[in-house]
DNA sequence: TCCCTATTATACCAATCGGTATAGGAGCTG
DNA sequence: CAGCTCCTATACCGATTGGTATAATAGGGA
């Protein structure tokens, strides 16, 4: 592994840990075993790093979502595609995707969230549009498809963290298909049936 | 307003907007047209001074949500109750309340979430007891009942969150009983009916 | 050999970090 | 008046912040 890459994967794990503002670039270039000149050169400064550390990672949930967002089928069947492939990316870069959350969440002035919002409202859309293009299905929505969409991420985010950040460190967390079934059809159905 | 105060809200403000780490202690001493060693006689520190403004304004949730949780009745409408009640606070405390989400999404290590953790569990508590008590209503739950929670809360939390972040800086965000009920049923029943 | 580019470390910068030692003023009580 | 408590400001602490000027390395192509 390069210096670049690790680099990447400390400032990960630091941000991760202890949120944008609480680490600083020292810090992560002793973990890394580099001087700050190093990460400098590489990165340019604090934020061009944590904008390489989050688009490194979300490329690759954008893969991920592609094929699933594509699936043909009903609705149920969709969504479920879509919070399997939303689970498996969460599981496996858990915690770029902790990482993504939290600064999601954090104050709108602060560098952190002004970096990542980019990202998240791209794969927003892409929820959203799933919606529209079920228009047939649902019925008339009353523009409430962005409702739905912000529902159902919000659904999936807040399990996923619930989930995720209490397991143990650096293990990976099971989530079974009866698992996400469950969430999903809660959304679909709701917690009667 | 005395000194003290004075510095409880304009910390709010600050944190709220670029968050605890983001914030130095010098910043809300300018901003509250006084110097450090009197927020310090004040709070002791600034995590001290985290866990002042925090206390202050969580004290109001934990009234707001106990008539509420209190309220006799079926579970659709004991959930509407708690909504509305849990929306009111938002819209009325909003920055607060936004402050406690982002710590709550913050990282586990960090001297954010550590503070605000005791006061998030202590409402969660709370409302997984109300899917406890209603055992006899909702059937067999198989331990779901935190589920139930972590989703019905996950739920007010993520929409609130659109909601309020985006709105107008300093004002009020009317959130109507018609939107609470909407939330509400589609928990209830899902997105069908 | 010489040069060029890519990469790295030493040593430094001003500014800010959280926090404090010290002392003075205001107001009350005796 | 003295003495006390409450509150506040000046001035400072060592450590850390994000960031950089400079130069030394190493390797490849000519």
């Amino acid at each position: 592994m390069d210096n670049r890459e690790t680099i990447l994967k400390c400032a990960l794990d630091l941000f991760y840990a202890r949120g944008y503002d609480g680490v600083g670039v020292q810090e992560i270039a002793d973990a890394a075993g580099i001087t700050k000149p190093t990460l400098y050169y590489y990165f340019g400064s604090k934020k061009g790093l944590l904008e390489q550390v989050l688009n490194t990672y979300y490329s690759k949930l954008d893969e991920m979502l592609g094929s699933a967002v594509s699936f043909k089928g009903r609705v149920p069947e969709r969504l479920f595609q879509i919070a399997k492939a939303y689970f498996a990316y969460a599981a496996q870069y858990r915690k770029c995707y902790l990482l993504m959350l939290s600064l999601f969440y954090s104050g709108r002035e602060s560098e952190g969230f002004q970096t990542v919002y980019p990202l998240i409202e791209k794969y927003y859309n892409r929820i959203v549009q799933v919606f529209q293009d079920s228009a047939y299905e649902l019925g008339n929505m009353h523009g409430r498809q962005r409702q739905f969409a912000v529902g159902f991420i919000g659904g999936l985010d807040h399990y996923l963290m619930m989930c995720l950040r209490d397991g143990p460190e650096d293990e990976t967390v099971e989530i079974s298909d009866e698992q996400i079934y469950g969430i999903v059809h809660q959304f679909m159905y709701g917690i009667y049936s």
